[in-house]
DNA sequence: TTAATAAACATGAAATATCATATAAATTGA
DNA sequence: TCAATTTATATGATATTTCATGTTTATTAA
């Protein structure tokens, strides 16, 4: 009988590893795409969305504000997003995936799914079945 | 009917999306104990467990080698941890709690578990019942 | 209206993290 | 045995991240 750490069915930590650990292997597909993580992130929310704002993008690829705000210059310098001021409200501005983001947003996406299929067919059924509704209804309980 | 977006349904999103937004409202307490995310890990760590190499308590704290070390550094200054070098292989040193390490570290174990127990008790019976088996069951897929 | 407040984004200084590599000790195998 | 390799930790330069706050524009309510 093993003496049963703290951390090891702490849930917390679960997640925390588990996100870490699955995420790994992709992310080497991504920093050889020539992007860092939150870059990834960034074309990932842009893909299939209408322009964001800048708050709007932080919220959704899990930035700080003025970090995003660092991000989109870099992004946009090497021409993977750009910038449009929101014309009905001039403190805004409307980030949006350029034609050269868009490709390789696409081609990430795309072997994102594969690696995700992947991961999926690693578990048994009913796991896989389970894992995305159990964090979706964690989600769900965290925002009520 | 609402447009799907990618990342609302992609896995390793999810996780880091579920992860993220868990972990805050804990980490606010780890911020009023005057401890950074990363020295509440290692506090978490150690509390029960022997001494540990850097390497170790590295993987475990989900923390870089070279990141690792300095923390230690300064929660060592700070007294919550202690160096011991290892007599049987002296380039290893063993890292455990001081009384004053300990202390807090069982202070905030125990906010963490009735931090965790309220998360739990926010969730339907079946997925609270699923969780952490799904996350486990992800890990151990991985690992393999 | 217009002064006060709030919201959106940007910026710069300070803190932190990463990467490559140094140093020291242990292990391997010729 | 001892040179070569590997392992463990530390270090320092560079890059990133955070925090507080500035600037501009919009909203509120007096």
């Amino acid at each position: 009988m093993t003496k049963a750490r703290f951390v090891d069915s702490y849930l917390l930590y679960l997640m925390a590893v588990a996100s870490e650990r699955a995420s790994d292997s992709f992310h080497v597909q991504v920093r050889n795409a020539g992007l860092r993580v939150p870059e990834w992130r960034v074309l990932a929310c842009l893909i299939d969305s209408p322009p964001l704002m800048v708050t709007e993008l932080a919220d959704l690829a899990l930035l700080e504000q003025s970090r995003m705000t660092k991000i989109i210059d870099q992004m946009d310098a090497r021409d993977l997003v750009m910038r449009q001021p929101d014309p009905h409200d001039r403190r805004r501005v409307h980030i949006s995936l350029t034609v050269e983001g868009r490709a390789i947003a696409l081609s990430l996406v795309n072997k994102a799914k594969d690696h995700e299929a992947e991961l999926m067919a690693s578990l048994a059924d009913t796991d896989a079945a389970r894992i995305k509704p159990v964090l979706m209804a964690l989600l769900q309980a965290l925002s009520a």
